[in-house]
DNA sequence: AGGTTCATTTAACGTCGTTAAGCTGAGCCT
DNA sequence: AGGCTCAGCTTAACGACGTTAAATGAACCT
């Protein structure tokens, strides 16, 4: 009946372990290289061993999201509501493109650890003294978190590109334009270039969603 | 130097046979059953056939994806552009939704093939005919474009869960606010459940950006 | 000492994307 | 007519993946 007390002699392995080999080796070989046998080798083990301390793979791949997620503290400055919620946005974005293909875990849902809930809780405490009620805040924390994280993926993959030097798609774009049948797009093109301004195409997406947040407030 | 004439005992295959196929491959099996085998078998034919026509399956589901959405033809009213925008975000989403797992084929790049080119161009023109100018009507598409896919992603995800009865994600988020640690997101969660107005949650967001985009037109 | 349980290894299965090499038959040239 | 070319497919196979079943060994209990 007594827990049986972790070995001296061979230091055993425990999901915690597990979940930080993988984040090592998804910050060495990205989201692609992620594999059941490099967090195994990363540990000197054999893949199987995985699977006595995670059911699968996804199971793995959440527990190391909700670990990503960990060292993530909002720090705010508390004047105006929309002031806070973006520079959680933006603390967000920078979090999540500090670390290499996070958001790439994502789609398997999205609340499930508990440092996110910490996070959620504090965002959701500062919509809802700033004036929504419970059911929009809810509301609009989902959609400006899919916002930043669906950013972030395209963020992710712009660096990548700009570092392979050229782009296939934009290339594809641009030939079509020439063909002067997208008038509208010829103009907007440039825009989309990588020299573009990153930073403020996120700011104005971002404060696009709150001026809409701003409007659920019942006005007094 | 004469081109080959296409043999009429057999039927050859085609970039655009191979497409169809995988498009019926899509919808039967969904997106994990989509595997190059898959779609040989489909036109009975073996799978490194294939290979003559798309160079990789990347190829092949960027094609896909465009073909999907060359059905796609936007009816508008006509009367105020916010109408118009919200209405193509709506039947967007609801094309998405109509064909098995299409969102999930998007990752890969975003304009890629003429159809696409087509309804990007029509968005455009609504945008910057409201006043914005070229630039933000671009990041605006982009913004609203992504916030479709990355929306429906889930709602199909949703309904998914609804169809195997329960939610172990759910479940979870249940027992930690049981704890009473988090007392806002218990007022919340409610509207995450599978009962939710969900119609109404889409609109929420899009009214959002919306609400954003109109504060960029210039005042005059 | 013997038996039980935990944690891991070894071995293997089935599937995937993809490549290499061989086959087939239609079109061309002489 | 007959051989050549070559597009378009087949067969065979590679390596990697997630995952499972069975064997192995160390630590504990009685």
């Amino acid at each position: 009946m007594v827990p049986r007390v972790p070995s001296k002699a061979r230091p055993q392995l425990s999901p915690d372990l597990v979940v930080a080999a993988a984040a090592q080796v998804l910050e060495r070989d990205g989201f692609e290289g992620l594999t059941m046998r490099a967090v195994a080798a990363q540990l000197q083990v054999q893949a199987p061993a995985l699977y006595w301390h995670f059911p699968n793979k996804d199971a793995l791949q959440v527990a190391l999201y909700d670990h990503l997620m960990a060292d993530l503290v909002f720090e705010l400055r508390g004047r105006d509501w929309r002031e806070d919620i973006f520079d959680m946005a933006q603390q967000l974005r920078r979090h999540l493109l500090a670390r290499r293909d996070v958001a790439l875990l994502l789609p398997h849902g999205f609340f499930v650890g508990p440092n996110i809930m910490g996070q959620a809780e504090m965002i959701l405490a500062i919509l809802m003294r700033a004036g929504l009620a419970p059911k929009d805040a809810g509301y609009a924390m989902s959609t400006g978190f899919s916002y930043v994280v669906s950013w972030v993926i395209g963020e992710a993959d712009l660096v990548a590109r700009r570092a392979t030097g050229h782009d296939g798609n934009d290339e594809l774009a641009q030939a079509m334009v020439a063909t002067g049948a997208y008038p509208h797009f010829a103009q907007v093109i440039g825009s989309f270039e990588v020299g573009g301004d990153v930073d403020g195409q996120f700011a104005f997406g971002m404060n696009c969603l709150i001026a809409g947040f701003a409007q659920l407030i019942p006005k007094r």
